[in-house]
DNA sequence: GTCTATAGAAGGATAGAC
DNA sequence: GTCTATCCTTCTATAGAC
């Protein structure tokens, strides 16, 4: 089956995600969609009714591709440090083949906090936290779990989210984006893991007094 | 000088300000500016000509702020571990009073790539980054510098960026917002010297085989 | 400088032929 | 199911009175 005879359905639908993913829902033509898919304007509502509940039905795919990808990865039988490791690996190789899925979604959510209340009926946040709890060393305090999620997840997402400014930034400073990207790869597991082995020795330290 | 008695300029300027940062250039109307400033919509064509004159001028005038704040701050003479402590103070702050200011960098550049010519021409980043490689500790290698820039920027501005997503998470699992975020003022830098206190020791041993 | 009224263009949505 | 033609609303922008 090759693109071009699939449904028409399926058509407009992957042509909708491409240009809503580029432009936003406030900046996304009907025709742009109809132009990209190759079919006419009336049919996008023959098959969505609008262009509100196109978009909808496009949030909704790419909310559950993003989780899917989020959560799955703690649900991985390894030790701490090697699912740091594959955490990064995985979700920034994810994020390099959709680099343009953690800012729409960031930026249609801060615009419409109503597609919040779908993105959130999607998780289980306690799941993951007593996941994370039972796999981090005892030393780490329970409070110090979200902290230690928002920073994992902070550096792994904003340097793809925020992928023009920064490209432009590093190529002043003569910096390869893709390059610097993959080295991430490594560097901010290292990071993470260096920062959790500092604090268990600071932690001994303070039982010795 | 009361808010109300302001020239009409102005008030024009600061509620597109608003209506801009909340909504992005294409939700915008013109309409809920002029409301917003209580004058007439003719007044805004007659101060600014277009509406693509009008985002102009406030784009840049953010873009300004960011950045004004964002560089100043390694201007500082003090020692490196206080000065990421100094960071995150004044960031924190400053962007939990202007919380929508980097989601609105971020998106608009992200959806129209002249902005970020805008952008970067206010930049010199290898001032920058001279000014950080003079301060980190001589065992940090010059590959390095831009990394832990990047981990810094991340830790600081996604989780405000991300406000909304990050709020419905975090008040899933019985966290307040703004408590967290205060927290994190204190956290972030501790995390980033652990792991910087970590890699010297490891680089010793690595000297030592 | 500020307002009302309106022109003019664009975009979402529908009717109706095939 | 798919197309052309067109309606209708919304929005930017301007004309012109005060």
């Amino acid at each position: 089956m090759t693109p071009t005879d699939k449904h028409t359905e399926s058509k407009i639908f992957d042509a909708a995600t491409e240009i809503f993913e580029e432009k936003g829902l406030a900046a996304a033509r009907m025709q742009d969609i109809a132009d990209r898919a190759k079919i006419n304007k009336a049919l996008l509502h023959y098959y969505f009714r609008s262009k509100e509940k196109l978009f909808m039905a496009v949030f909704d795919k790419l909310a559950d591709k993003v989780f899917k990808k989020f959560s799955g990865i703690f649900e991985e039988d390894m030790p701490f440090e090697e699912k740091i490791r594959y955490f990064f690996k995985e979700h920034i190789s994810f994020l390099q083949k959709n680099p343009r899925l953690p800012m729409f979604i960031l930026a249609e959510i801060s615009r419409n906090p109503r597609l919040l209340e779908k993105f959130l009926s999607k998780i289980n946040i306690s799941n993951i936290k007593t996941k994370i709890s039972s796999d981090v060393s005892a030393n780490l305090p329970e409070e110090a779990i979200p902290h230690l999620m928002v920073s994992i997840v902070s550096l792994s997402v904003f340097p793809i989210a925020a992928k023009p400014i920064l490209k432009g930034i590093l190529e002043q400073a003569g910096i390869e984006y893709n390059q610097f990207i993959k080295e991430r790869m490594q560097v901010a597991p290292d990071f993470i893991i260096s920062a959790l082995k500092q604090y268990n020795v600071e932690s001994k330290n303070n039982e010795k007094q």
